[in-house]
This record gives C-alpha cells, sequence and structure tokens, in this order.
DNA sequence: ACACTATGTCGTATGTTTACGTCATACTAC
DNA sequence: GTAGTATGACGTAAACATACGACATAGTGT
C-alpha cells in the first residue's frame, strides 16, 4: 500500500484501509478466530491448523503483529501469540464509525 | 484472492476477507465516505475529487460494483452510483459479528 | 450528420502480495 | 558439545493490484 497516490488521503481514509488490508486474507481471519478461541496460541500449533506452509504462515503471523493486532511471547523454545484485545476494540469502533457513517446516508436521489 | 490455497478456508473466512479487500484502499474507503455524504454522486464529479486518474477512480468503482456495495444508474451521458445501504448494514453486522468474537476472548495465558 | 461530452474498456508498466523451500538462529536435552 | 526442534529471515516465482494513457461507445445538442 505505498503506490505514489496512497499518500494524498486523509490519514482517517489511510489507516481504514491499512486496517482493512489486515483482514483482507482468510488465513488473517482464521488466525484471529483461532486465538481468539484459544485453541492454540503457539505459532507452530497454529501453522498446523491451517491449510498453508508453516512458512507462509509465519508470513502472515508477522503481517500481524506488524500492525501490533497480535503479539509474540517467546517461551523458550516455543513462541505463544495472543490477541492485543486493547487494540481491537479500538479498531471495532473505527469500524463502527466508519459504517454507520457510510449506512445513515438517505437513499440516492438518482 | 484466488490464490490456489484460498480455496481451503470457511465460506465465513473467505467472505469477510473478500469484503475488507473490497476497503482496503484508501480510493474506495473515500469513495464510500463521499457517496454516504452525497456530495456528489456523479461519476465524474467523484473522481474530480480523488487525486487519481479518472480511469482509476472508475477502476476502484468497478470493484465496488462487483460486490454490490454500489450501484451505478445510467442517466443519459452520466452515470450516477449510490451506496448499496441495505448490503452494507449486512457487512456492518458481519464485521461485528468479527469484532465482538475476537474481543471477547479472555486475556491470553502464555 | 457532426462535434462534443461522459464513461467504460484495453493494454501495459510497475509495485505488492502470496506461497513456499532452504537456510540461519536459538533454545532444549542428552 | 551434539543432535534435535521451533522459529524467523531470505530468496524467489507466480499471482494480483494499482495507475494511467489511448481508444471505443453512446448519448446530447446543434
Amino acid at each position: 500500500m505505498t503506490y505514489a497516490k496512497t499518500a494524498d488521503f486523509t490519514p482517517t481514509q489511510q489507516e481504514l484501509a491499512r486496517l482493512a488490508k489486515a483482514l483482507a486474507h482468510p488465513a488473517r481471519i482464521a488466525i484471529i478466530q483461532l486465538l481468539a478461541a484459544k485453541k492454540s496460541c503457539i505459532s507452530g500449533d497454529i501453522a498446523a491448523e491451517l491449510p498453508l506452509s508453516r512458512t507462509t504462515v509465519s508470513q502472515h503471523l508477522q503481517e500481524l503483529k506488524a500492525l501490533d493486532l497480535i503479539r509474540g511471547d517467546i517461551d523458550g523454545l516455543t513462541v505463544c501469540y495472543c490477541l492485543n484485545v486493547e487494540l481491537l476494540r479500538r479498531v471495532q469502533a473505527q469500524f463502527a464509525d466508519f459504517f454507520a457513517e457510510a449506512t445513515t446516508g438517505f437513499d440516492c436521489a438518482c
């Protein structure tokens, strides 16, 4: 998301787009759901539950971590990933605001 | 979103990802906000308000239209785009459900 | 019919994401 | 220390997204 013209939008628009992009892959949705259900939060276990290679899952985990949506606690040899529930709540509110604005428009006059 | 392995996720995960992807670009966020504020719903006017070429904006409009998030009424020479508020409300609910699930998790035990 | 306007379509260059194998690192257990 | 395991980092091929100029289409007004 670093195309030249991207800079010319409002910070809010860019932030929403950035967050939406984090959710724009089923694997990342699945990871968040897994962590919420806490079936497993150890990296290897997460990878084992998804139909993707461990390398690819690790990449998706890094992407979520880059936005701080999840956090990784290193515990010896294993890494345990957890949801950043605080941040998720804020993101939730941002999307809620956006949709509220979008769905309270009158019917189009055209 | 048609990489080989994408098929191996649940329909819900795929649908959420597909919707998130529609919002994963500031231009598309901006278009939805513009239509909600109804500053303009004529294709050309929308393009004029964004820092992108008319062609590129048209492409983003097609993308939103492909998911039926917006609709285009042809009126003679101009095309008037409108939000599909009904669908947006359903999408809003889907995201709300997803976030509710994600944010009600206990704190991670790790 | 003719010029003009508003839009979409096509081709295409460039940048980004996805997916994965291989390698490097770092901890564990013998 | 050596062997083994859990991870992340690196390299890379293929798919996809973004952006835009040039062209095609279709309506408007004269």
